[in-house]
DNA sequence: CAAGAGGCCAGTCCTAGGAT
DNA sequence: ATCCTAGGACTGGCCTCTTG
């Protein structure tokens, strides 16, 4: 058995379609259909289903995908600690984030002092957050939504207040804070459906008993401020910018109590290169002096 | 017509054996 | 011990056939 073969399976195994899998691959149809037949001799047992032209993995395709995810996923681990060891690189991060607001000072900072350091960052959906094995090369998760699964580890960073944001001249423009209850009537503007932070904030409207109107949804945040300020409706935000940055007045939420804690996860059993232990102590540190959270270490728990 | 599979061929790699 | 060569095994590409 080899690593080619078990690449070749994957793919296959992934796209489930054999012409396609080898134009992911680069190689020629025939190859690939030859080398994963090769490969269920040296097994001595068929893992796909050929019915005509689908070809869908068998019980025995599904169990041996799983072992061929985990030795892939060990072998990039020992890769990376090697490339670590002879210090080839300082290395790449992979970052799963919902959204840049949290992460955009912390990382330009980080970046101009460690400039040989990439980064490889993308924005989780709601399916993300239900199929985090699908994610293995994920460094650090900077969520504002806790993972509740075994085998992770989080620091939480910051106690992040949330707000209601209005366009000057609103009814609600002169108060100091609001109720969410005030505003069941009220048109909104936000996230789309799959977002965390949609997710999240459509909870905390629950808690009073409705569910938001949404009139536009995106998934850039500068567009919902952009929308609240062309009056299109109201939105809820976190804290990070401040009223004369975002041209509109922001009403504190007093009930329920709106606010989240952003956080850094990342998985218990994870190899970690120097560059990733170096920017997960950065961040930690960047945010020390912000609202305290509580600063121990702790493993997450099965808290649903 | 599209997709998977088989036949054939060429290129590459590995290994055993002989020459130096 | 090192180098060279021949043969076998393996892989992938092209062409073509079969099947739905």
């Amino acid at each position: 058995m080899e690593l080619l073969q078990l690449k070749y399976f994957l793919t296959v195994a992934k796209l489930e379609h054999m012409t396609n899998a080898a134009q992911e691959l680069h190689v020629s149809q025939p190859a690939l259909s030859r080398t994963i037949h090769r490969l269920e001799e040296d097994l001595g047992v068929p893992l796909f289903e050929r019915q005509g032209r689908q070809i869908r993995l068998n019980p025995f395709g599904k169990a041996f995908e799983a072992k061929a995810k985990a030795a892939m996923h060990l072998l990039e681990e020992g890769r990376r600690e090697i490339e670590d060891l002879s210090g080839l690189k300082q290395g790449r991060i992979h970052l799963a984030m919902m959204n840049m607001e949290q992460m955009r000072k912390p990382l330009q900072i980080f970046l101009a002092e460690h400039s040989e350091v990439n980064f490889h960052m993308f924005q989780l959906s709601i399916e993300d957050f239900e199929n985090l094995e699908l994610k293995r090369e994920v460094d650090f998760y900077l969520t504002s939504m806790p993972i509740y699964q075994e085998g992770f580890i989080e620091i939480p960073l910051v106690r992040e207040k949330l707000y209601l944001v209005v366009p000057h001249g609103h009814k609600y423009a002169n108060r100091k804070s609001i109720h969410l209850s005030e505003v069941s009537e009220e048109a909104f503007v936000g996230y789309k459906e799959n977002s965390p932070l949609r997710l999240m904030n459509d909870r905390l409207c629950a808690h009073v008993g409705f569910r938001p109107k949404m009139v536009c949804e995106t998934e850039d945040p500068a567009s919902i401020i952009d929308l609240v300020r062309s009056g299109f409706g109201v939105a809820i935000i976190g804290g990070c910018r401040s009223e004369e940055e975002l041209n509109l007045v922001k009403l504190p939420i007093v009930d329920p109590i709106g606010e989240r804690i952003f956080r850094i996860t990342w998985r218990e059993n994870r190899y970690l290169s120097r560059a990733a232990i170096v920017f997960r102590d950065f961040i930690v540190n960047y945010f020390k002096d912000e609202e305290p959270v509580g600063n121990t270490l702790r493993k997450a728990l099965m808290l649903r």
